[in-house]
DNA sequence: CGCTCCCTTTGACACAGATCAATGGCCCAA
DNA sequence: TTGGGCCATTGATCTGTGTCAAAGGGAGCG
């Protein structure tokens, strides 16, 4: 189950049929990509930047269910109109898609429709890693679990596996963001952060600079497998 | 996209097909649908009985990131093997299919692919619902989603619109399970479930009998769009 | 080059929910 | 019908994270 660019893993002549119908667009850092927009005329995939998908209530609360990287699809066909909004956290190239022809084409090439399954399975599978987050781990826990996810992704396609993070990148998130994807407040982010990097497991350079000074660690303290206390004790500070 | 069941979305020759590669079995409480069994050889659709989906870290913590009703469907072609637990919470009867079988059927029936990914799609929007709760709903809120859920779906085929929410029911979960789904403990359940009583949306007859009293107002704690702590005040007790 | 503005960090305190510890009562088995 | 085990309830206390408030510092703009 590799994951690769969705074009990789439809036939040749379906590419080649797709692009006719695509064309590009360059989306600023903060503009939603309204779930109207997707919704009803379009399709995309991410060429590069990050999208975040926000779930929303009326009185003001959110909650962050999913980041999209380079080579991820955006919007579903036959789409439930959920009360979903899908927002650049980055910088944005998409690939985009009218709905109707990418439809009519699924229809032709059911390895298409294949490989669109498959990506909703995964997504479901992301979703449910990330319900143990939320509801089982402490703010560490979730923080440095944050970081492994986003450093195995950030970088080219390869989904996670091994120890493929990167060990250095800017985050594609403000605080703000980190605290809605993870359920947590801005400030305790920002004194887990710190606590990360007393364990030393981590070091920042400005706002959105990071490096993985100890990826073992960070990954360990991500599952909360740790004496606990002792990484993250007085004595580094002496 | 009405939710019913698999067999009514599918054309009737297929079905014809599905029929003599299925067997039925019953499963009795507590029994763990192994991610061996489900990712290896069966799939199955649910006749009678509520499956929960359990995710599970070394260190013995769980969450509960799926519940299964009637006519859902258990395991996924194209299986990714998960670190998912299948068990059933009651007496269970299932319909199974061999994997390669349903897989093979498959290929000549792209209506039934078409509907297990609508059901994927289906699935990941109520997993993203469900991250929201986890990340952003306070124990009330979460209890009373959880039994406008249940009350939902544990009835037949409708999957919660409206006002088609049973008002008589057995929850199909213990005390414990129910905090496992909502990222609480087993004690803040039940305080909750006292205060939801006190608050006149429900009453509770033995350990798994619930009558809906007021469905608006147990609709109205779920999103916390409630002047609050007037609906639990003390005066109700006098 | 320096000045804002806004994002972020840090601190003090409050509170929702966890933890620890009994007690209660449903449900099954004999 | 009765007994007992286990699930659930209730209470007392503790703690992680939220809330409120103020100070610090990057980064873009003039």
């Amino acid at each position: 189950m590799r994951e690769t660019g969705l074009c990789s893993e439809v036939s040749e002549t379906a590419a080649k049929e797709l692009a006719p119908i695509s064309h590009h667009r360059r989306i600023p850092v903060g503009q939603v990509i309204q779930s109207e927009h997707l919704g009803l005329g379009w399709l995309a995939i991410i060429v590069s930047g990050v999208v975040k998908l926000v779930k929303a209530q009326k009185d003001g609360r959110l909650q962050i269910v999913g980041l999209q990287y380079a080579s991820d699809f955006i919007g579903h066909p036959y789409a439930s109109k959920s009360s979903l909004t899908a927002e650049a956290t980055t910088p944005l190239e998409l690939c985009c898609f009218s709905r109707t022809a990418f439809e009519k084409l699924l229809r032709n090439h059911p390895s298409l429709e294949q490989a669109l399954y498959r990506r909703a399975l995964h997504d479901l599978d992301t979703a449910r890693e990330w319900m143990f987050l939320l509801g089982r781990k402490n703010a560490r826990e979730k923080l440095a679990s944050l970081l492994v996810s986003i450093s195995t992704r950030i970088n080219g396609q390869p989904s996670g596996d091994a120890d493929t993070l990167a060990l250095q990148f800017n985050l594609p998130l403000s605080r703000n963001e980190i605290a809605d994807a993870l359920g947590l407040t801005i400030e305790t982010v920002s004194r887990e952060l710190r606590n990360l990097k007393i364990a030393g497991a981590i070091s920042t350079t400005g706002r959105r600079g990071i490096s993985v000074l100890n990826p073992d660690l960070l990954q360990r303290l991500a599952e909360g497998d740790i004496d606990d206390t002792l990484a993250v004790s007085p004595l580094t500070g002496l």
